[in-house]
DNA sequence: CCAATCAGGACTGCGATGGTCCGGTTATGA
DNA sequence: TCATAACCGGACCATCGCAGTCCTGATTGG
């Protein structure tokens, strides 16, 4: 199903949700705002501090706030803060799995490419865009058609 | 970590090494061959028969086939008879979490445009892509150095 | 000193996944 | 015709990762 797991979900909604002009947004506070439980946020928001996306202010007070600019974060780098490396296969890289035939395996650790391949998408997709996404269409300058509709479909 | 199913990659394997100028091959004789547990390739096979990309013969001698050739099968559509449609959030289509505050979030249900930068990702690199790569560099010819031998390693 | 807030774990229940197995059906060929 | 080889379509169970909660510190402001 390649699905992704449901806190890389929340992250991305609460780091859209930090990105407001105030200082800082405390933790139970962003919970109330879009409706998750609050521990779960601040599961959230612990892991996303300590990858960096967002910065954090101890003490009475204290609170969250963004490290970047949405534009600045790919969404691929959630991902990867939420849910570790995006490593689709056991053969990737340093994966300790051994996959014992490797002499056999056709395919080998060739999974490489398409790994790229989802990286660099992921790479491509800033949370800016999401955010601009989810404004109804009306609103929306077409700046650019990065996606061709044709093998959007089936 | 973004990982697929470990089926998924044993598909892979099977449906490369099906690739032979054989006519049929049975799914012990694949088991054996790849060094995976008979029963677990005979619910690959399976699984792949259902979605269409082998064509299966009952009976005895029976066995199967590729329905396409591997350059006509790309990778995501393998993904997909495995895992599922690719779905990355809850919120992508028909899917019937509700995610109940929808009004709050403000990401709504736009994991969509990711969903498609995958999708295309996915379905622009074929099985023979795969397959090109695994044979040892010393086999190939040269006809087209798309790898280097250096990350063959690892 | 006290209150508010983050930090970093441990802990548990649940669901999906992986792997196996079994009875049934179809086709080959002796 | 009959035995055999293979696929078909399930059911079945163990295991593992994930979601979610909670608890005990550490830090800052009033
Ligand atoms: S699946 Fe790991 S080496 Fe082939
Ligand atoms: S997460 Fe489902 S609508 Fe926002």
């Amino acid at each position: 199903m390649l699905r992704l797991s449901k806190l890389t979900d929340y992250a991305v909604v609460v780091l859209v949700r930090l990105d407001t002009g105030l200082e800082v947004q405390t933790s139970p506070g962003i919970a109330a705002s879009i409706g998750i439980p609050e521990p779960t946020v601040a599961k959230v928001l612990k892991s996303l501090s300590s990858a960096g996306l967002v910065t954090s202010q101890r003490g009475a007070r204290g609170g969250y706030r963004l490290a970047r600019v949405l534009e600045d974060i790919p969404v691929g780098e959630v991902i990867a803060a939420m849910d570790g490396p995006i490593a689709l296969a056991a053969c990737v890289d340093g994966s300790v799995t051994e996959c014992e035939s490797r002499s056999l395996c056709p395919v080998r650790g060739r999974w490489d490419p398409v790994n790229d391949a989802i990286q660099s998408a992921l790479s491509g997709i800033s949370l800016a865009d999401m955010r601009e996404a989810a404004i109804p269409a009306v609103f929306r300058v077409p700046h650019s058609a990065v996606l061709e509709p044709s093998d959007v479909s089936r």
